[in-house]
DNA sequence: GCGATTTTTTGAATCGTTTCATTGTTACGA
DNA sequence: TCGTAACAATGAAACGATTCAAAAAATCGC
């Protein structure tokens, strides 16, 4: 009974044809201002509303852009959305957002439905390679842009941040505080962002003659596996703590700080100074305030839609490889040994 | 010129009508098994991906559902996300996310771009007060479900976590190990949740003849907020203090523990019992875990899509509005006083 | 007031599906 | 072999927007 209104209804109940409804509603100024109004009132007492799947089928492509994370609940990635989400809509673009959880069954399911929905491209983070299933999306005609993971600059952009300079950036600050024995705690080596957090702190110390970095392998990346690794330094003679520890992320800096904290046997950053990587809301209001390093999350996520809008426009891209560099953030656990 | 294959082409590549083709995708056991094989053929050949716009169109609805939430990043909403969105696809839609991040403006732009997707119903954690915003979409045949706030049952489904209750728990946990001398952190009391939160608590002290309950205001939500209410109680004489401690939130929680164990003058939860409220991945890693009040976010969000999915197939459906009671979690930070 | 020019308006064609009445085919019992 | 029922395949019409060539109306100069 009460269908919502088309376009036709519109020029009829305002004595008008339908293209000019749609100029009205495209192209404002092809109008005479008394028909635009006339037509304008009857939109507004029908209460029409355009049909998007109309106007899409016709257009050829939607005003839409997907966007598959591997999860929505990291900050990092929650950060990284939020951005992507202001720039698409400052261009005219929605974005539909899906999170893979790190299962590749799902996030084909979203390629999937993104492709029947047409968009106008795809931001993705993928769970593993997805290479060839990219090359088919980009030969059918989505353009791709990876996100926090490199790619072959010869098929896609990408954004990503360099977590090696991220690594150097965090062990040259213990280092200019005066630090001299480190250590780098972290979790499973087979994560490239850990790998090359440590690499970048090796290459930091060794620009430093008498600086040792120790590595400490921790059991996950969260609180619980960087107390395991606090509860272990506590168990040490003094002389055995290094005095700067840089940890592959905040959690679990946040735990090892919980450990030594605790015992009250040593002090941050007096004793040992701490540092931890991604900069989350909770850094800042630890029991002593954590340094960290900073990912530049909203200028990946506007980058992203950027780079994707150029391959939108032109034919034959070029792609680009952006990488951005991290920031470091002194707080209290770093400052200077006395 | 490579143009997305269309039904068309698929239908003679394959030597078949269109209508045999869609039969294919919609209805394959319409079809004999010697066509279907060669139609199947002939879509994987062409790399064919249905046109959802058009689907659409001809059907008259889309296969998506809207969810519009307050702040992606609070983990209380992150929770609800998922669920919803796992619970859509299990019925086959997908869910448009929008995050308004308390503001009216992006909520109606969402809103707006939703109504132009034609979605099948929408779900939505309202800023203000959009009674009538919603009272239209109704009236347009896009029905709508509230979530986390209650609604005119004759007009909307809602669900929702029952604060008052939450509230009654977590003081009647407080109470039952023992403690007399309650406290009740919380930020304005303007915010709903915090009021009913504590009238809960009132309600489960005033059971018990001897108990008090203390009003500490919070300057807002967060750690550091937290922080200050627990620096004034340490200045306090240890027999003004309170023995039990309720806090509107965990990162109040948090932030109380954080004053009280760094000057190791207070011991939690020997002098002190703290109790919060959401359970975040936090308080469970906290320096001593963290009791808090769990909300069944999965359930919400399960539960929303349910109710939707009632409502788009009756005609004239009945409201709903499910109140969901909330988990006491007990941890070392409430443990008997000795 | 007239022709030329510019501005507005018109409406049929189109996009890619699904639907469904119709036609074509096959199988089977008599 | 024929009639009938069951099953398969067909293809035109419809969904609601945009486009664009063509028609209509308004404006202008003289």
């Amino acid at each position: 009974m009460n269908r919502t209104a088309s376009i036709k209804d519109v020029a009829t109940h305002a004595s008008v044809a339908v293209g000019t409804v749609s100029n009205v509603l495209n192209y404002p100024d092809r109008v005479s201002e008394r028909t635009k109004e006339r037509v304008l009132r009857a939109i507004d007492e029908l209460g029409f509303v355009r049909n998007d799947a109309a106007r899409q089928l016709r257009i050829g492509h939607s005003r839409t852009i997907g966007l598959i994370v591997l999860d929505v609940g990291n900050p990092f990635f929650t950060s990284v959305v939020r951005s992507a989400e202001d720039a698409a809509a400052l261009q005219g673009s929605a974005v539909l957002l899906g999170d893979s959880g790190h299962d590749a069954g799902r996030e084909a399911n979203y390629i999937d439905l993104f492709q029947e929905q047409r968009v106008q491209g795809l931001l993705i983070s993928p769970v593993g390679d997805v290479t060839d299933r990219l090359d088919l999306l980009r030969e059918r005609g989505v353009p791709t842009v990876l996100v926090d993971r490199l790619a072959d600059e010869s098929k896609f952009s990408s954004v990503a941040v360099d977590d090696d300079a991220g690594g150097y950036l965090a062990a040259k600050h213990l280092l200019d505080t005066g630090r001299r024995r480190l250590a780098f705690v972290g979790g499973p080596a087979s994560i490239r962002q850990v790998a090359d957090r440590l690499e970048g702190a090796r290459r930091a110390v060794k620009e430093e003659p008498d600086a040792t970095l120790e590595v400490l392998d921790s059991d996950g990346q969260t609180v619980l596996a960087g107390r395991g690794v606090g509860d272990m330094l506590v168990q040490r003679g003094r002389a055995e703590l290094p005095d700067g520890i840089f940890c592959a992320n905040d959690l679990l800096a946040l735990g090892v700080m919980q450990s030594l904290t605790m015992t009250h046997t040593f002090r941050i950053p007096e004793d040992v100074a701490l540092i931890g990587y991604d900069d989350i809301d909770f850094a800042a209001s630890a029991v002593v305030p954590l340094s960290s390093i900073r990912q530049p999350t909203e200028l990946l996520g506007r980058t992203a839609i950027e780079l994707l809008s150029e391959e939108v426009e032109s034919q034959n891209p070029v792609h680009r490889a952006v990488v951005f560099t991290p920031e470091l953030v002194v707080r209290q656990s770093t400052a200077a040994a006395g």
